[in-house]
DNA sequence: CTTCCACGGGAACACTGGGGTG
DNA sequence: CACCCCAGTGTTCCCGTGGAAG
C-alpha cells in the first residue's frame, strides 16, 4: 500500500498507546453495577417495585430530580434487577422503559407501548382510543406484571393529560395483567396543572433525587474513570476540575462524565498520553459551543430569522429607539437589550428582504420564549409602566458562533451575504 | 384613575401524512 | 379509486390582563 498522509497519520494514531481502555463508559448512557451515592434511592425504589415479584402490583412513583443526578440510571439499573429476578424465578415481570422525550405524543406512547406486546399499529391514522385498546388486550393477554417506566413524563402531560388518566386507572379494567407506573421527571411542579385524580394516583409514592456535590461526583467519575483508562492517564486535579465545573452546574453527573470524556479525547487527539487540567477547560467550551450550533442548526428557518434580528439589532444599537436612559457608557461587553416590538420590526423587513413569510407578532413572542429557553437568548417580561408590557431581549451567545452556524441554512444565504451596513441602511 | 404595549391563554383553522371503507 | 376519519403541528385571531408612569 502506498503511503498516503491520511495512511501515516491513521497509523500513528492506531500505533501510539491508547488512552481508553473503554470510552462507552463515560457515556451517561453507561449503567455501571453500582451506582454511588444513590444506596438510598435504589433501596427505597427496590423495596417499593418488589411486590411484582410476588405478583402484586407496586405502587405508582414519580421521581423527581435535576438532569444528571441518576434518576434514569437508579431507575433501569432497578428495573432490570427486577426483571432478571423474575425471569431466573419464572416470574412473568416485564418493564418497559419510554423516553417520553422522545415518543411525546398520546398516540406514539399507546402504540409504542404496544408494539412491546407484538402488535402491529400503524405510526398514523388510527384513532387514539383504538391504539388504547389494541394496547390493553395485548396486555391483558395473560397474568402478569408490568412495570411501565416513563422517563421525562412532564414533556407528555403538555400535549393533554388523557393518556396518564388512562394509563393510571387502566389496572380497573384488567382481569389478568397489573400494571405499576414509574413517572420520572425533573420538573417539581409538573403535576400543578394535571387531574387531581391522575395526580394523586400518579404519586402514590414520591422520590427526590438531590442534586451530587463535587466530592460525590468525583467518586462517581474515578469510580468510571478506572475502567476507562489506562493507569496514569488522568491526576487527581482534572477529576477534581471535572467536578467542580459540573457541581456549579447543579450537581450535574452527566456533564460531569462528559467534560472527562471530552476532554480526554481532546489530549488524545493532541496526541498525548494523558490529561491536563486546561483539556477540561478546553472540553468545557467545546461543548457548550456544540451545544449551540446544534441547537442553532435545528432551528426552523423562521427561529433562525428572529435570532438572526436580534442579532442584527445586538450588533447596530442605533436602530433600537430607546426611550429615556439606556445603557449609558460601559454596558459591559456590547450586549444590548431590545424589546418585542423591535424584534419584530426588524424581522418584518428582514423578511421582505428575502421573500420569507412573515408571522404574526403573538407567534414571534412565542419563537423569543423558546430562543430564550434554549439559552441562546435571554428574555424576561417587564413592565415600563406608561409604555406597556414586554420582553427584555438580549443575546447571550457569541453572535460569531450563531452567525456560522446560521449560514449553513440556503433559506437564509442571501440575507447573511449582506454587508451589516447594507442591511442596516435599509432598516432605517 | 387612565393609559399604554405586549404577554400569553384559548379557540379555530389549515395542512400533512397516514388509515379504513365502499 | 375516491372519500372521509384521525392525530399532530404550526399558525392566526381574539382578547383579558399586568402594573408602573403619567
Amino acid at each position: 500500500m502506498r503511503k498516503t498522509p491520511i495512511a501515516t497519520a491513521i497509523n500513528l494514531l492506531l500505533e501510539s498507546k491508547p488512552m481508553f481502555n473503554n470510552r462507552d463508559v463515560l457515556r451517561s448512557t453507561y449503567i455501571p453495577d453500582y451506582l454511588p451515592h444513590r444506596d438510598r434511592e435504589v433501596d427505597i425504589l427496590i423495596n417499593i417495585l418488589i411486590v411484582a415479584l410476588r405478583g402484586d402490583t407496586p405502587s405508582n412513583i414519580l421521581i423527581y430530580g435535576k438532569t444528571g443526578t441518576g434518576k434514569t440510571a437508579v431507575t433501569t439499573h432497578v428495573g432490570n434487577e427486577i426483571e432478571r429476578v423474575g425471569k431466573e424465578r419464572g416470574i412473568p415481570c416485564h418493564v418497559l422503559y419510554t423516553n417520553c422525550g422522545i415518543i411525546d405524543t398520546q398516540y406514539r406512547l399507546l402504540a409504542s407501548l404496544a408494539r412491546n406486546f407484538g402488535k402491529k399499529i400503524p405510526m398514523t391514522g388510527w384513532p387514539t382510543d383504538q391504539v388504547y385498546s389494541e394496547f390493553k388486550s395485548a396486555l391483558d393477554s395473560r397474568e402478569r406484571v408490568v412495570i411501565i417506566i416513563l422517563d421525562e413524563i412532564d414533556k407528555l402531560t403538555k400535549k393533554g393529560d388523557d393518556v396518564l388518566y388512562n394509563l393510571s386507572r387502566i389496572n380497573s379494567t384488567l382481569k389478568h395483567a397489573k400494571v405499576s407506573l414509574v413517572g420520572i421527571s425533573n420538573d417539581l411542579k409538573f403535576t400543578e396543572f394535571l387531574d387531581p385524580r391522575v395526580r394523586s394516583s400518579l404519586g402514590e409514592e414520591e422520590i427526590v433525587f438531590p442534586p451530587y456535590n463535587a466530592e460525590q461526583l468525583s467518586d462517581i467519575l474515578r469510580q468510571r474513570a478506572e475502567v476507562a483508562f489506562s493507569k496514569g492517564t488522568l491526576n487527581e486535579n482534572v477529576i477534581s476540575l471535572c467536578s467542580a465545573l459540573a457541581a456549579r452546574e447543579h450537581g450535574d453527573a452527566r456533564k460531569a462524565l462528559d467534560l472527562l470524556r471530552i476532554s480526554a479525547e481532546l489530549a488524545e487527539r493532541a496526541g498525548l498520553d494523558h490529561v491536563e487540567e486546561f483539556h477540561v477547560r478546553r472540553a468545557q467550551s467545546a461543548i457548550e459551543s456544540d451545544r449551540v450550533a446544534e441547537v442553532v442548526r435545528t432551528l426552523p428557518t423562521q427561529s433562525k430569522m428572529v435570532l438572526y434580528s436580534i442579532m442584527t439589532l445586538n450588533r447596530a444599537p442605533e436602530l433600537i429607539r430607546r426611550t429615556g436612559k439606556s445603557g449609558n457608557g460601559g454596558n459591559g461587553g456590547g450586549r444590548n437589550i431590545m424589546s418585542t416590538g423591535e424584534v419584530y420590526q426588524t424581522y418584518r423587513s428582514m423578511c421582505n428582504m428575502i421573500d420569507l413569510d412573515v408571522l404574526t407578532q403573538r407567534r414571534i413572542t412565542e419563537l423569543i420564549t423558546e430562543l430564550d429557553m434554549l439559552g441562546i437568548v435571554n428574555a424576561i417580561v417587564i413592565n415600563r409602566g406608561r409604555y406597556g408590557m414586554t420582553k427584555e431581549i438580549s443575546l447571550d451567545t457569541p453572535p460569531d458562533h450563531i452567525f456560522r452556524t446560521l449560514s449553513g441554512d440556503a433559506r437564509l444565504q442571501p440575507l447573511l451575504e449582506m454587508r451589516p451596513g447594507a442591511i442596516q441602511m435599509q432598516l432605517g
